[in-house]
DNA sequence: CCGATAGGTGAACATCGTTCAGCGACTTGG
DNA sequence: CCAAGTCGCTGAACGATGTTCACCTATCGG
């Protein structure tokens, strides 16, 4: 805890407080790895300002906390891209979209908590169900999964959101599973993860595949 | 809150307050379906007592709140079995397994919650991953995991342990999508685990089915 | 230099989980 | 029948939390 005092910013500038707030609990969620001890209290002395200035910036601490774990979110939709970048083939790119997902996940156990397994009131009101579907991950995960259909091979009348969504279910489960119960003897991402994928594709392939 | 006195309990009898603390806990629990209302001071003054006797009972709020979730695991796995039971086919079995658990957590999401969403570290010793694995509810998940096997149809190679793990995340998957984003204009529970459960089945099948 | 205002604070409130010394009614041994 | 013991329970407090409100004060335009 760098706990310096700092010093009054100018005028015009009381802005730049709100980028060291969310850097400080940003900090603090990694090395505690605990969002309990993100406090109010806590973050304010890492940035050296006291309590009620975090007020200024965030209407209240699920907001703060939120918008700290909504910065990963721009990085999960690029790992996932990168991971499929270069595969050509849809089912190739869906499975390497969904383990970058649930590898992601994994890693970033209290950023996924706060982002996609919290209770929905405790979500601020600028990341409601419009912004997830809206977003650029799951426009990604829409087109895949219109490329699937596009390919001819799965079940015919497959439409691509209920396929999107059911994809989105099951690499959900791996990952919540992993990070809920990582002493279940639960074998790893890849290969959970990669079954499940691997059957769930399959099943959804049509009467004629070979 | 029915704030009566409670009256002393007479000598050897004082664990009945247990149970008293667990009703209280369990009933402000589906009262307020908040587990955050589910407060020490609170189901103390429901019972009529005062907060320290909780401690006499439970070591600490955390596993008071498990305990009372617990309660509900027993009544998970009769869901499950009553749904199963009459149904001969394996695949008919497991898809109707399913669907039941997925219709207890979308009915219970608080319970399901505090059992199968939280951190690890909140779980009581009581309730670790031996516990799981050693329920009767997983017992006759796994079971029914082999029946598949037995039928010949799968992929060949599969395990029992492997395959029940699988189906296990994906119905987890969408009950957990189901409760943490009830706004997203997701399908009903029965169609989004339907689907899923479908496509994974015919997934794991083998070359050789029809 | 002056007053307005943006930037920030001190102290407090309500509430939480939890602890600890101790009270008091009831049982029991003599 | 009385004294001692102990079981069941409590009052008061501690430390920590999120949050609010009145207030201060450094800065900047005029």
């Amino acid at each position: 805890m760098s706990t310096r005092a700092r010093s009054r910013s100018r005028r015009g500038e009381g802005g730049l407080l709100r980028q060291d707030i969310l850097d400080a609990a940003a900090r603090l969620l990694v090395e505690s790895g605990d969002v309990e001890k993100v406090t109010i209290r806590a973050v304010a002395a890492d940035v050296g300002v006291s309590p009620p200035s975090v007020y200024l910036h965030f209407p209240d601490k699920d907001t703060l906390i939120f918008d700290v774990c909504q910065q990963l979110f721009a990085a999960l939709d690029q790992a996932i891209e990168s991971a499929a970048a270069g595969l050509e083939d849809p089912f190739d790119r869906i499975r390497a979209r969904g383990l970058a997902y649930a590898r992601f996940g994994v890693e970033h156990p209290e950023h996924y908590r706060v982002l996609f397994m919290q209770k929905p009131e405790s979500a601020p009101k600028g990341f409601g169900p419009e912004q997830l579907m809206e977003s650029a991950a799951f426009a990604h995960l829409l087109q895949n999964a219109a490329d699937l259909i596009a390919t001819g091979l799965l079940e015919p009348g497959l439409e691509p959101f209920p396929v999107a969504l059911e994809l989105w279910a099951v690499v959900h489960g791996c990952t919540s599973l992993l990070i809920s119960h990582p002493n279940l003897g639960l074998p790893p991402v890849e290969v959970l993860f990669g079954q499940a994928c691997d059957h769930l594709t399959r099943g959804l392939l049509g009467p004629d595949s070979t």
